[in-house]
DNA sequence: ACAATTTGTGACGTATAGTTCACATACTGC
DNA sequence: GCAGTATGTGAACTATACGTCACAAATTGT
């Protein structure tokens, strides 16, 4: 039976929302959270200021609304991936994927996540930091499992799985913001395998050890 | 002879826009762009707001400058540190602690770069692309040739030194950034040895080969 | 069909912050 | 010491943008 007892109405409204949410992440990752008004939400959107602020109450509010519904989009499709019984590497090979997709298919979003976790949006943060910021914690927590399990494994070397998954995380985001910047530097799209083999791999040649530089103090 | 004829004057105005620079910098770095007004800088320095307009065209101007000049710091360090005669392993070493050293001495500052480089300022990129970019941009261009040299000289393997050199930037930044978070999670503090044994070994087992992951499509 | 209630509207209030400019002050050469 | 220039000052101007609220429109119940 429907449990979701949504009236008409209710409907609409949720329908209105979508709208002003949608209209509201084109500004905002075109423009910056800064550089967008409520005004123009409102225009783009085909509804007044004072509906804005019968549906949020504020403009921080309606900025926080719409990173925190993508990051729960993002991070419930990357733990699905993560929670598949499959290899570790193909589950890594999986969530690296899907991470280029999601970028590639929500383009400049990134920026936003960037700024969000790393940027200078200052006053947000505090809020950001209690919400979205602990549902990419989480995620994190759950690549660092499986990075943990790699180990265990013997897949991965014996290293601290935090770092494995700032290692996979860093090469990733590295190669996608120069691939936003250069998209021609990739002829054949960003591909998974490219950052999944360096990322196992290593730079330098296998017959030849790393060994002089890294035993230095 | 003293070809730098700076008058008692110039000297004065000099270290009056060294203040002002010191001063917006911590407020930037604290606060981010938008959140510093010209009356915070003006308080900081203690000069008034007409004499910053008399140093800088306007805030945005203030920023930039800020921004290069510390881009030009950091680039003309880095770039001594690759240029010297020296193995590849090593002076990427000394690349590596030298950015780990700068962003520790200039702690919070990597959130501005950062904001510059991938974040959302969207207003001034425009003309922060075109300085500060560049700056930055040709140090890239720099760490990819010393990149391609340890390729040629089969210390790499045979990979696009852009992407060793984004291999490189995302592992660091991803470390530098976890370490800000979480000072803690590196009792030794952050070790450049550290970062470049994950860019060179990678992170699987010697024994056991990445093959079956990076072989599919 | 009409009253009651809920929802939508956008001109306006208010606050903030970048920038200017007329004036004060300090310095320089005579 | 004094005219002339350069520099410093901060109150005031202006622009912008968030958020409100009295009113309008639409919807619902009777």
């Amino acid at each position: 039976m429907r449990e979701k007892k949504l009236s008409r109405r209710e409907r609409l409204k949720a329908g209105y929302c979508r709208e002003i949410l949608d209209a509201a992440l084109e500004l905002f990752t075109a423009n910056g959270y800064h550089n967008v008004t409520m005004h123009q939400i409102a225009m783009k959107s085909e509804f007044s200021i004072g509906t804005l602020y019968n549906f949020f109450k504020n403009k921080e509010d309606l900025y926080h609304s719409l990173v925190l519904e993508k990051c729960k989009e993002y991070a419930g499709m990357q733990f699905r991936a993560l929670q598949k019984d499959a290899d570790v590497l193909e589950r890594i090979r999986e969530f690296l994927s899907n991470g280029i997709r999601f970028f590639l298919d929500n383009t400049s979003l990134i920026r936003i996540f960037i700024a969000e976790t790393r940027g200078e949006s200052f006053n947000l943060r505090s809020k950001l930091r209690n919400d979205a910021r602990r549902v990419m914690n989480e995620l994190d927590e759950k690549v660092a499992s499986v990075m943990r399990e790699g180990v265990q494994k013997k897949i991965f070397r014996r290293l601290d799985p935090v770092h494995l998954t700032l290692a996979l995380q860093g090469l990733s985001e590295a190669f996608l913001f120069h691939w936003m910047d250069y998209p021609e530097a990739f002829p054949d799209g960003l591909q998974a395998d490219m950052i999944l083999d360096i990322f196992t791999r290593g730079s330098t040649a296998q017959t030849a050890a790393a060994g002089p530089a890294a035993g230095r103090g």
